[in-house]
DNA sequence: AGTTGACCTGGAGTGCACTCCAGGTCGTAG
DNA sequence: CTACGACCTGGAGTGCACTCCAGGTCAACT
């Protein structure tokens, strides 16, 4: 299967000038053109933009993904330094998690002292004592 | 307690060029001066940066920062609108650790598959094969 | 034959969040 | 008294990751 650039922009989720802008810094090889020039991207080229992305997701930068993708081009022998980048990737963001657990405890810790407040409000109300009980 | 901006710049962990930047675009408050003309950070100066902190870590974009900050100036009558405000960062925090957890499930999916790879050229090499099994 | 719409190229522009710089002022140490 | 280091100001510059633009080609419809 083929797809039009337009196609492979609702498929992956990227904008067209976003598709085009990877294949100039190098993050995708160029894809396959049809006769009048265009460009025809196949499942596999699908298949690295939707990794691509789940990169670009937990914050990779570019330049690492650069990396990545020129290892790729290297084949087998490059395997380790991939394999080696990944599990870097995967401390980051485990690390990345983490870190937002924690700013999640402190937005519930907020919140919760604003509800407390809101209740205060309601008790001061004339009339409303039993609801802030 | 008052603090200078270097001392300041190293409690919160910001630079401090950031200080005086979120000053400018009014997330701070102007802190208190010496007679010498130079900031003086109080406990509370601090505690606010380390919310606000917080607030960036979780990708809140200085805009909204700006609003939030913007409310306390208003005291208790926009305790309503900033309670909305976390609960909604609180949702998109919590939707970020997901989306995450989905990349490191598949980074460790590609991980594996590198292992094996792994394994398999051990398996191949001569002598080897005990460990491969 | 003409118009439309999707696509092409190289290059310029954008928004964000800082970060750096030049030139100047203070208060203290030698 | 001068040298130093920390601080001050307004404004310019940076890096990242896109995003937009002008001007052009091409195949298909009317």
């Amino acid at each position: 299967m083929s797809y039009s650039i337009a196609e492979a922009a609702r498929r992956s989720g990227l904008s067209i000038d976003t598709l085009r802008y990877y294949e100039r810094i190098k993050l995708l090889d160029p894809p396959a053109r049809d006769t009048a020039g265009r460009r025809a991207y196949s499942d596999d080229d699908l298949n690295w933009l939707g990794f691509l992305t789940k990169l670009r997701t937990t914050g990779m930068p570019i330049k690492s993904m650069r990396e990545y993708a020129s290892l790729r081009r290297h084949g087998v022998a490059s395997a380790g330094r991939r394999k080696a980048l990944l599990v870097e990737q995967r401390r980051s963001v485990a690390e990345r998690i983490a870190e937002l657990q924690g700013c999640l405890d402190v937005l519930d810790y907020k919140i919760e002292n604003y509800a407390q407040v809101e209740r205060k409000v309601l008790g001061v109300e004339p009339g409303m004592e039993e609801i802030s009980a």
